[in-house]
DNA sequence: TTGGAAAGTCAACAAGGCTGACATAAAATC
DNA sequence: GATTTTATGTCAGCCTTGTTGACTTTCCAA
């Protein structure tokens, strides 16, 4: 609590660390988040779906033919949580859940065309408002940005995160 | 979509505007938001209450004497969503709700010294994730996160944001 | 004095978390 | 080959927190 109202040896400034610089930073976390939902929110509604249908269908297109285990470790939720929503999901055509080739218990994860579909929908809306902000503020603060977020991170969450490589399973 | 491709003529590299790039920032976005509630979350449950009772507890100790409609607007929510947090906060000796002195139909709230000690307990450990990721992060990069999450959120509430000054009403 | 704003309340409902218990198939191990 | 572990699915019930709609009370201001 004491922290960051004084200067280091070397000079450099603390101040950034003062409790109501970090309580900017919380309340920011918290406005931005909302924002962040919303367009996509407004998307769902029109299709009877919620923000867990979303995460699930990003995470599916993110990395096609995942498992289901994996899914629940990027959402971080109880496997019956997910089921209801992956049920409906598959119920509607939008997702595929094949049985594993090496391992058929497992199941792997695609979204059909009808999936992908939704996915840009969603995603358009987002990334939109994404782009705005990141124009607004430029590169330099966007490299700001994604490193306070990954230092956020908890560290397993981080290096699945890090991990994550362009589309392929 | 084939936006970020390309240089501007100025010679300044747009490829922090990619698909790619926004997507990273997406999921960021939901993992940081992710690690950034499970603090309060966990101190919260051993009190039993939820994170709608933090929300109310953060805003009502930031500007003390808020009125219920400007907390309406802070949280984004429905009076009758908010009032059931409100009236077991006030039921449970954490907010007194004084009648307005000017506008008599109002509600002023204000944390006691109970509800301010549960507010010290939260925020002390959303402070302590926060201070982490800006220090390892750096001055540079806060400043970059606090610019980009400004540009996101929406309008009207950026200017509530902005202008929430230091503690008093 | 009356219209409308601020606040409070009741009821009903939905999404999406959770726990616990149990079933099945397949893989891994003894 | 028998047993245990793992991955998945499913049923039932609970909680929080959001929603809408209807209605009341209080009280400022035109």
């Amino acid at each position: 609590m004491e922290v960051g109202r004084t200067e280091t040896g070397g000079g450099e400034s603390l101040l950034f660390l003062t409790d109501e610089q970090l309580r900017k930073g919380i309340e920011a976390m918290y406005f931005a988040y909302r924002a962040f939902t919303a367009d996509p929110d407004r998307i769902l509604e029109t299709h009877e779906y919620g923000r867990a249908h979303h995460r699930a269908i990003h995470f599916i297109n993110r990395q096609s033919g995942l498992t289901v285990n994996m899914l629940l470790i990027m959402l971080g939720v109880t496997k019956q949580s997910l089921n209801r929503v992956l049920r409906t999901l598959v119920e509607d055509g939008l997702v595929e859940a094949r049985i594993g080739r090496r391992d058929k218990r497992e199941r792997n994860l695609y979204l059909t065309e009808k999936g992908a579909a939704l996915e840009r929908e969603l995603s358009d809306a987002q990334r939109a408002r994404m782009r705005a902000a990141y124009r607004a503020a430029g590169p330099a603060a966007v490299a700001g940005f994604r490193q306070v977020l990954e230092a956020m991170m908890d560290p397993e969450i981080r290096r699945h995160y890090q991990a994550m490589k362009d589309g392929a399973a």
